[in-house]
DNA sequence: TAGCATTTCTGACTTAAGTCAAGGAAATCC
DNA sequence: GGATTTCCTTGACTTAAGTCAGAAATGCTA
């Protein structure tokens, strides 16, 4: 497990918006920033939250969702390590317009806003980073919008296990699985729908011998089919 | 009518992302920026295409839409006069995620993309409000998000029309209205729904004395009941 | 302003997906 | 390692919204 005593610079290199930085401006972000622990469905941050600064998850995973007001959960997006979250009111001011909580065991980095807009300013090649991170987002959105009005459930989760794949590497496996680390009811709430009709959804995609599923693994028999349904 | 000819810098004043620079720089990027004028339905650019640079709006509606392999639009954005469109590429490299149409008669201004990267690097001002820019369309479509899959058509509509009635400025009048210069069928893919359906919505709001419709204008009779409605 | 074309509306029907309720399977906790 | 809780699946039913087809309304052009 990553701890603050064992070597944050050579974590901090590893990010992404901070690979190109200099020792001393990485030396300057680790005393400035506070790595916090969360256990498994702990809050990091409720939606309306006074914001504090950027997170940057280093180990674990962290569900970023919306509640509307009937209750319904939207899970806008899974963070993985090595991602910032909770970017967004860095720039736009006001408190935290989603919540985030941890699905595993994890380990964040908190770096204040204040800190962090300074750094940026010191520093304007973050900025060209933050800008390509915020467009990659932004496009990701726009496909999960696509998605969510062109497609129906079936489709969509054909399209998120292959997404998965890929970003598992067996994408070019003779039979390409991917483990499903997250709870299937976040996976629903991600694909806008609900529990029943996404286990709906896998039992057909098993029927008509697109997947085969042991235990939480999911292997892909017929990766065309399952590349049509996406499409 | 706008054109290349009159006072580009003062046009280029009003535009929230040139908003701060100094007459000088402003003369530089009207030197490396093109003004393009566009009838009703022209295309602006196909997804695919190979990208250009920023477009920034002077002058009419345009629309920022995907086509889904059995297409179906999905309307991601109407953009409005002084907003940029086309920015993500700038930053994530790529052809046009998007595909863009004029709804009237357009002009808008089109800044190369490497001249434009050149100037964000001598003017760290404009990637701090290009942040800005992009934090702000990231919280749009997050709420676009949540509201496909979370409000029944409805309430997506009560919802547009709220933030309509505010942009149009008829918020707080005793019966608010704005009148509707987009076609119902753009209005209803930006929903992620069809024609149909959204007339009945509209149909549905009418029966219940929420809205009152002439012509093109809708009139919120009822601003308490359509606000329950979108929320 | 007559006539054509596009857009919008309406009705009848179908279907995907949500709801409710229950049962089964895992995971977790003494 | 058995019991309790949580998660996932299944079935029967309801409902919102999509499809198709045709009518009405509106806008545009000659």
């Amino acid at each position: 497990m990553i701890t603050k005593d064992q070597k944050p610079k050579e974590t901090l290199r590893n990010i992404p918006l901070f690979s190109e930085l200099s020792i001393e401006q990485l030396r300057k972000i680790s005393v400035f920033s506070k790595v916090k622990k969360f256990s498994k469905n702990d809050i990091i941050f409720n939606e309306g939250d006074t914001y504090l600064g950027l997170y940057i998850l280093l180990k674990g995973t962290v569900k970023v969702f919306r509640v509307s007001s009937k209750g319904k959960e939207s899970v806008v997006h899974i963070i993985k390590p090595l991602s910032t979250f909770a970017d967004i009111p860095l720039f736009e001011g006001g408190n935290h317009p989603v919540s985030a909580v941890s699905l595993d065991e994890t380990v964040v980095m908190l770096i204040s806003k204040d800190s962090f807009l300074e750094l940026i300013k010191t520093e304007p090649e973050i900025s060209l980073k933050m800008l390509a991170g915020f467009a990659k987002r932004l496009k990701s959105l726009i496909n999960q919008l696509e998605n969510v009005s062109s497609k129906e459930v079936p489709g969509r989760l054909a399209k998120y296990l292959i997404e998965e794949i890929k970003s598992a590497g067996t994408y070019s496996l003779p039979e390409p699985f991917v483990k499903l680390t997250i709870p299937k009811s976040t996976i629903a709430s991600y694909l806008g729908t609900i529990t029943e009709t996404l286990s709906r959804a896998f039992k057909k995609l098993q029927n008509e011998k697109i997947i085969r599923v042991s235990g939480k693994t999911v292997f892909v028999t017929d990766l065309i089919r399952l590349e049509e349904l996406a499409r």
